[in-house]
DNA sequence: TTGACATGAAACCAAAAGGTTTCTTATAAA
DNA sequence: TTTATAAGAAACCTTTTGGTTTCATGTCAA
């Protein structure tokens, strides 16, 4: 899995959108398409990328198809982050700590 | 300083390794250049969507542009993470406080 | 002041991204 | 067993992205 998936995934507010959304818990298809514009096709596409950055993890259920989301698939942004936060304030070595810590 | 614009230029592989560069210092457009296969004007795009997104700043020392690294812009994506940390795992809560009292 | 150097700017191009419409398939329900 | 519903698939379109080449501009140094 990529890192680069994951960063592509993010990129996108619908996308974004689509994962505060599926905070909440699973959601099938239509359901999350019913909350934006744009047709069922596009929501279709967005999730497969939020799929391929390992952020949405579906599940078929009859003709529906649930999605849950995977939000361990953003530690490594947050790795990622934490490398930079080192330099922008010091208080903030608590989130490299916590990352790392969490590695073990 | 729209959110989206620092979600759009972290995106990009290139961009980051540009980030990366930059946290060893300033570095003029040439040098910067001169580590990548791609054209200088290409390098110069990157730039320029990095300065957009707050993340790199540009200062003019006679012919050269200076860059310099913005790492705070980078605060507005760990706190979009936070939100989902705590779906991850609850010891990096750590990272929501930390990045929260930050604000203050 | 002439040449070399660091960069900016503009026009252009191919591929990727984000969207649509149309058609098909599979399941559920009448 | 029809009919309605949920979704996948493919073809297509427009805009954005990441890159190029070419040319112009400003600054430093012989």
């Amino acid at each position: 899995m990529p890192e680069q998936l994951v960063f592509r995934a993010i990129a996108d507010p619908t996308r974004r959108s689509i994962m505060a959304m599926l905070a909440n818990g699973e959601h099938s298809l239509g359901d999350i398409a019913s909350n934006y514009e744009m047709t069922r096709p596009a929501v279709t596409k967005h999730l497969k990328i939020l799929e391929q950055g390992g952020l949405v993890k579906v599940r078929t259920q009859g003709r529906e198809r649930l999605h849950t989301l995977q939000p361990e698939a953003l530690r490594s942004v947050a790795e990622w982050i934490s490398f930079f936060s080192q330099f922008w304030d010091e208080k903030l070595d608590n989130l490299k700590r916590a990352v790392e810590a969490d590695d073990e």
